[in-house]
DNA sequence: GCTTTGCGAGAAAACGTTTTCTGAAAGCGT
DNA sequence: ACGCTTTCAGAAAACGTTTTCTCGCAAAGC
C-alpha cells in the first residue's frame, strides 16, 4: 500500500473529524450538491478552509471513473507544426477543464503505438499526430485507443474523428499559381514516403500534371526538416527546375538559406513556396510564399471532437477537412528569362 | 460510484479468475516480483495476454502514492522559448519513465498560481516558468507547491532548486561588444516590468554603464512579442542609438522586419542584437546576433532536479546558472561613419 | 393520535490497485 | 517422525474519493 511518508496529506476523513460530520457530507458539500443543510455546508467549508484541505484527484479520478486529461501524442515537439497543434488542442482543452498529457515520439515511429498506448491508459482519451503510420496500424489500434481523434489524417474508422488539411489541393494551387507566373519546368522536394500527407501532395501533384501536359515535375526526395531543405540545394540547382515545392516550410527555409549561399537568387533565378505558413514564414528572406494551413484551430477542432466523443454526443462528425489557403510573399515570381 | 458503463475494463480481478489465483499474485507478476512460482507466474501472463489486461493507472496511483507526471506550467505556448524548455523537460523526464502535464497561462499572470497549484494536485510535482511572478508570491506557493522546481529564476527558496541563465551577464558580453565595435549611443529595447529575468538585464547593463562612462544608454520599454518589437521602430529611430539591445530575439527580429520597412539599413546604420537564440534567430535578414541561452538544457536539468527531489536525495543542488553564449552573426557590424 | 411523506445525513460499498500479514505446505537436519 | 525454517500464495487492509442505500426524525395529512 502507499508508502507512509512522515506526514499524510489531510484528506476528506480530516476534514469530515474536524466538522464533525460523515465522509459522505464532506464530498457532498465540496461537490456542491445542495441536498446539505447551508449551516453543516458553512461548517464544512470552514473547515476545508482552514484545514487547507484539497480533493485528492487520484481519488477522485478511480471514484468518478475519468481523469479529465487527454492525451496527444507528436512526432516531434521541436516542430513548428506540431507545436501550433498541441497549443490549439491545449488551450481549447482548458477552457472545458481538461488538462493535456504530452507524449513526444521523437520521430521513432515504433514508439508511437505505444506511447499512445500508455497515454491512453492515464487520460480519457487521446489525440494522435502520427503521420506516418501505416493506415493498417491505426485500424488495429483505434478500438483499443478509443476514445480516438486523429490529426492530420484522412482515414475513415467507426467512432474515430480525424481531422486534417487538404494538402492535395493546397499542393495544386501552389503548383497552378507557378504555373500561371510563367514556370514550366517544376521540382517537388518530397516528405517521407511513409507520410499520409505526403501522399496527398504527391496525388495532388499527379492531377495536376494530368490536367497540364505542358508541364513537367520531378520528384526529389527531400525530408522535413530545415537541416535536410538546406542539403538538397545541389540537386535542385542540377535538377534545372525553375520554381521549387517544398514540402513544408522548413525546407522551404533550409533551401532559401542554401540558394542565399550558393548566390542564387530568389525569386530572381528559381522560386519557392513552401507549405503550413509557420509563424516564422513571413519572416524569411524573400517571406516565404506558401499554403497556410490553419494548424492551431485544426487543434482547437480535435479538442472539439474529442469532447464530443467523451460526452457520448449522438452525433459526432467524423472527418473533417480543412483548406490550405495559398499566401504569396515574395519568394516566388515569374519564370527567369534565360 | 464509478459510472457504471455496459461493460466494464478488464481489471486484475478478472485475470486472477482466469488464472485461477488472487489480485495479490496478480499484482506480484505484474510487477516482475519474483516470489512468485515461474509455472503460475506463466499462467498468470498468458490470462493477461488472453485478456488483453493492462493494470489501470489510476488504481496504481492510489495505492503507491504517486502518478509518475510532473506538471509544466508556462506563460506561453506560442513562444518559442517556452516550447524549447518544455521538450527539454519532456524528453529528459520521458527518459525516465515521467510524463508531463502541460499547463499554458496564456501570459494571465493571475491564472499561474491557479494552474500551477491545480497542476500540484495531480501530478508529483510542478515545474514552474513564471517569469513575472513576484517573490513574495513565490515564496509562498513554494511550500504548497512542493516538490518544485523553478526555472528563468534566481531565488533561494528551501528544498526548491532554481535554473536561470546569467542574463546580466550575457547582455553585458552584447554591450560589450557593441562598443567594441565602436558604438557609443546604445539602446536597450526592455522586457516587461516584472520580469526577473529583465530586472537581471537592467542590473546587468547598469553595471556595464558604470565601468563605461563613455557610453550613453536608453532604456525604451518594449515587450515580448515580435509585434512589439515591430511596433517600436519609430521610438527606436528617434533615439538616434547607433545599436539596439532587444530583450529577446523575437522583439529583435520584429525590430528588424520595421526597420527594413523603413528601408534602414542593418547593421550599416543600426545594429540589433536579441537574446535566446531561438531556432529562427540563425535566419532572419540578417542573422541574428543574439546571446545563446541553453534553455532546452536548461528544461532538461530542471528535470534532473525534479527527479532528485522526488527521490529524496540527501543533496540536491538548488541554485544552478547558465551562462549565455554570445553568437554573432550580420545583424550587427561598426559604428555608422555620419 | 397515527400514518405518511420528505428531507438530510451517515454507513458502507465501490473504483482498481499494492502490500503487509498470515498461514499452509514443503524441505531439511537430526 | 519431529520440529525447524523457508517458500509461496491468499486474505484483507489501505490508498481517497463518490454515491447508493438506509434510516432517523420532523412536519404534514387524516
Amino acid at each position: 500500500m502507499a508508502k507512509r511518508s512522515t506526514t499524510r496529506r489531510t484528506g476528506i476523513a480530516d476534514v469530515a473529524k474536524h466538522a464533525g460530520v460523515s465522509h459522505a457530507t464532506v464530498s457532498r458539500v465540496m461537490n456542491g450538491n445542495f441536498t446539505v443543510d447551508p449551516v453543516i455546508a458553512q461548517r464544512v467549508r470552514d473547515s476545508a478552509a482552514e484545514l487547507k484541505y484539497y480533493p485528492n484527484s487520484v481519488g477522485r479520478s478511480l471514484a468518478l471513473g475519468k481523469t479529465d486529461t487527454i492525451g496527444v501524442v507528436v512526432p516531434d515537439l521541436g516542430n513548428p507544426t506540431f507545436q501550433a497543434m498541441l497549443r490549439g488542442v491545449s488551450r481549447a482543452a482548458a477552457k472545458d477543464g481538461y488538462r493535456v498529457l504530452i507524449a513526444d515520439s521523437s520521430e521513432v515511429l515504433s514508439e508511437e503505438a505505444i506511447l499512445a498506448a500508455e497515454a491512453r491508459r492515464r487520460c480519457d482519451g487521446v489525440v494522435l499526430c502520427a503521420p506516418r503510420m501505416s493506415d493498417a496500424e491505426l485500424q488495429d489500434l483505434a478500438s483499443s485507443l478509443h476514445p480516438l481523434v486523429l490529426i492530420n489524417r484522412t482515414i475513415e474508422i467507426e467512432n474515430t474523428p480525424s481531422l486534417s488539411a487538404d494538402y492535395g489541393q493546397g499542393i495544386q494551387e501552389l503548383a497552378s499559381y507557378l504555373v500561371g507566373l510563367g514556370h514550366r519546368r517544376l521540382a517537388f522536394l518530397s516528405g517521407p514516403e511513409q507520410s499520409a500527407s505526403n501522399r496527398l501532395r504527391v496525388d495532388g501533384l499527379a492531377k495536376f500534371m494530368a490536367e497540364h501536359p505542358e508541364v513537367e515535375l520531378q520528384t526529389l526526395a527531400g525530408g522535413v526538416s530545415f537541416a535536410e531543405g538546406h542539403e538538397s540545394v545541389d540537386r535542385i540547382l542540377a535538377s534545372g527546375a525553375t520554381a521549387v515545392l517544398a514540402f513544408n516550410d522548413l525546407v522551404a527555409m533550409g533551401l532559401l538559406s542554401g540558394l542565399h549561399e550558393h548566390g542564387v537568387a530568389v525569386p530572381g533565378e528559381i522560386s519557392v513556396t513552401g507549405f503550413d505558413d509557420i509563424p516564422f514564414a513571413r519572416y524569411t528572406t524573400p517571406p516565404l510564399t506558401t499554403a497556410a494551413v490553419p494548424i492551431t484551430e485544426l487543434g482547437e477542432a480535435a479538442w472539439e471532437r474529442m469532447r464530443s466523443v467523451l460526452q457520448e454526443d449522438e452525433q459526432v462528425s467524423l472527418g473533417t477537412i480543412f483548406s490550405p489557403q495559398v499566401v504569396v510573399r515574395g519568394s516566388t515570381g515569374p519564370v527567369p528569362r534565360s
